[in-house]
DNA sequence: CAGCCGTGGAC
DNA sequence: TGTCCAAGGCT
């Protein structure tokens, strides 16, 4: 019979190798008895949603500096966090934070949830964030299951199935494996070791501390595992967006709707993005619109866009009829998220306005 | 349950 | 250039 997977392989792996992460305590400050931050180990696990941890250090270094305690951060204005957020993505994810801020601050007495199951109530907490939290910052024996986890337990039982129809059955298996011990370093563990060693692409199988256990390694199938279905493919959208200044500097920007695409951040006026060619549409403000030479690109999770831009320099007599007129000293170009600041960059640095 | 929801780096 | 992918959640 052989061998099964054991923990304390791979958190004896982990002890050695662990990643430094500025929301971590790493496993000798662990042993040590030095507790994890709730309120930092919350944040870094929402910005860590479908995003490298390369892209996050940055964001996370700012929010914690500019708020500290989960407090700070309830009372803060709704558009400083979403500025702050911008260029990180996933839009929805800064909305939450903020409304989970404040119930946390409101109705919680601002003392985070330590079970699963209070903190899958929470806000942009789902399955995968609610397990994260209790393990990591509670040292719960919850089971974690990302995308790294899915993949180290497809190679590990050499699952075939795709994803996401595996999920339940991957579940099942990393529930199987979790220990009683050290729980938060096993979840990160698992995912350190998916992250470097079992990576998607040429995994380093020759010095993996589960390569004795692992099936798709002996089968010769951990590199196409997981398998998944086959994703659609993108469609283009065209449109049309103004960026306008005023003669004495301001920006014509509008706040966009809380629901959907880019909702609650600071973008340019515009038509709507459709896959049919755009009808005629009124512009936000008199003014002699000049069209740039230079499309500016850009891709979503699900579209390609291709947006004409158009500038125009406006007097002071004007009126918008959409978008309000920001000064500029009240405006920074990282408020915005990257399609907008593409645009931006067009219009006022490439084009020199 | 499948579609929606960003971004930047790797290849 | 284009595609894939990353510590998912919500509807």
């Amino acid at each position: 019979m052989r061998d099964q997977p054991k923990a304390a392989e791979l958190l004896d792996w982990y002890d050695q190798h662990a990643r430094k992460m500025p929301w971590r305590v790493g496993p000798a400050d662990r042993k040590a008895g030095v507790a994890p931050d709730p309120y930092r180990i919350w944040m870094s696990e929402i910005m860590l949603q479908q995003t490298t941890v390369a892209a996050v250090k940055d964001f996370f270094l700012r929010f914690t500096t500019r708020w500290p305690t989960v407090q700070d951060l309830a009372a803060a204005k709704d558009e400083d966090v979403m500025g702050e957020w911008a260029g990180l993505g996933y839009y929805a994810r800064a909305r939450n934070l903020l409304k989970c801020a404040r119930h946390v601050t409101d109705e919680l007495g601002g003392v985070f949830p330590d079970t699963y199951e209070d903190l899958l109530k929470l806000p942009g907490v789902g399955p995968y964030t609610a397990g994260a939290v209790s393990a990591i910052a509670f040292d719960q024996a919850a089971t974690v299951v990302d995308g790294n986890v899915e993949r180290v337990m497809s190679r590990l039982y050499d699952i075939h199935t795709p994803l996401p129809a595996a999920k339940p059955e991957l579940t099942e298996r990393a529930a199987a494996l979790t220990p009683s011990k050290r729980p938060g370093d096993y979840a990160q563990a698992v995912m350190d070791l998916g992250a470097t060693i079992c990576s998607p692409k040429n995994p380093a199988c020759g010095i993996c501390p589960w390569r004795s256990p692992c099936i798709a390694r002996r089968q010769g199938t951990a590199a196409e595992l997981p398998k998944k279905t086959p994703k659609k493919p993108k469609p283009t959208r065209v449109g049309t967006i103004y960026v306008a200044r005023r003669v004495d500097g301001a920006f014509l920007l509008e706040r966009r709707p809380d629901k959907g695409l880019l909702g609650g951040m600071l973008g340019w006026p515009g038509s709507e993005w459709q896959e049919a060619k755009v009808a005629e549409h009124q512009k936000p403000i008199s003014a002699e619109w000049k069209t740039l030479p230079t499309e500016a690109r850009h891709t979503f999770t699900h579209f390609h866009l291709k947006l004409t831009v158009k500038t125009a320099l406006v007097p002071m007599d004007r009126t918008p009829n959409q978008g309000d007129f920001v000064a500029q000293q009240d405006f920074r170009p990282s408020d915005l998220p990257t399609v907008m600041r593409k645009a931006f960059d067009l219009a006022f640095v490439k084009a020199g306005n």
